[in-house]
DNA sequence: TTTTCTGATTGCATATTGCAAGCAGTTGAA
DNA sequence: TTCAACTGCTTGCAATATGCAATCAGAAAA
């Protein structure tokens, strides 16, 4: 059933199942931003998901084992979207992606902030990140340090810093 | 004439410039298999690009500022592509794509030492590639050390084990 | 009962892709 | 001088993917 694959070299496969201009996008905000509905992540998406389209997205990235999809118990055509583990490991690549768009190319300073922390927290913070990741997605036990917390404190640190003493500036942020 | 950005997001920005399925595809044949000319991409493609699309990301590419495209001294209506700075920064990034692509994607074996040895070889080797892509594309002192014929060798090694005695099994290397 | 919220789906226009064929200029050998 | 092969690249056309707006049915909240 699965389409024949192009080639069997590793960045080619990795291209099948991620090189399209969203399906990082969503993995992203169910990583960073703890996005885990499909609401969520259509109506606070910066980008701007059409619906349609997150709907497919999330439907391949479920088939190729990025997520996972449960009802949530409490409300009951609601669905739940998680990481598993093979998206966990893409924190390092995501870390990188940061990393030269914020090199070479117009990054806005407000959305820049997490790839410089992830940048220079390097190795050692994406291993505690994804221990995080792992307690929030997958059940294991809470790691003692949150790169969340560090993460949305420099972003809220920097939207303070940018808008003055001005309050209400645009909270969006999970 | 810019298209406007989706978001200043690093992450999307990149995604913007090589979000498809093609671009890191011609990207790493430049690189890794150091293919400077329209047919040499074309034609030696694992994956089998068709040429209007090759003309296409080639042309986005220059114009993204990945590539350069100078005319061959010696044939006169002969093109020469060469990697800019920007593309060989992103070593890194390929090096990540590929050891998760080896991790989570049923890659062939012959194609992806070249993904293993860039994984163990780590920071290190990726500077030594990065020193010595300089030296090819933007004229740079050649380096002490090739990793390009380091990663043509082990590929060479694999091909001969796995053909045992036999001989002329795919060239199609560089 | 009515409104709102849920995860989607549908229709339709446009853009991108994939494939095969072809092009004009250049080179190199006969 | 002739001509086939090669150069980067274009064109036509069908299939597929994307983007946008409207909409859906079921469930929960008021």
């Amino acid at each position: 059933m699965d389409a024949a694959h192009r080639s069997g070299c590793p960045i080619n496969l990795t291209l099948e199942v991620l090189g399209d201009r969203w399906s990082l996008i969503v993995i992203r905000d169910v990583m960073f931003g703890n996005r885990r509905h499909f609401r969520e992540l259509q109506r606070h998406s910066e980008e701007g998901i059409a619906s349609n389209i997150l709907a497919d997205r999330l439907k391949k990235l479920v088939e190729a084992g990025l997520l996972t999809r449960v009802g949530d118990p409490a409300h009951q055509q609601k669905a739940i979207y998680s990481l598993a583990e093979p998206a966990i490991q893409l924190v390092p690549l995501l870390a990188h992606m940061g990393a030269w768009g914020r090199r070479h190319t117009p990054v806005s300073e407000e959305l820049s902030i997490r790839a410089e922390l992830l940048e220079k927290g390097g190795p050692p913070l994406w291993e505690a990140f994804m221990a995080e990741l792992r307690h929030l997605h997958l059940g294991a036990p809470r790691p003692a340090r949150s790169v969340m917390a560090e993460l949305q404190a420099a972003y809220r640190a920097v939207l303070a810093r940018k808008a003055g003493g001005e309050a209400g500036e645009e909270p969006a942020e999970n």
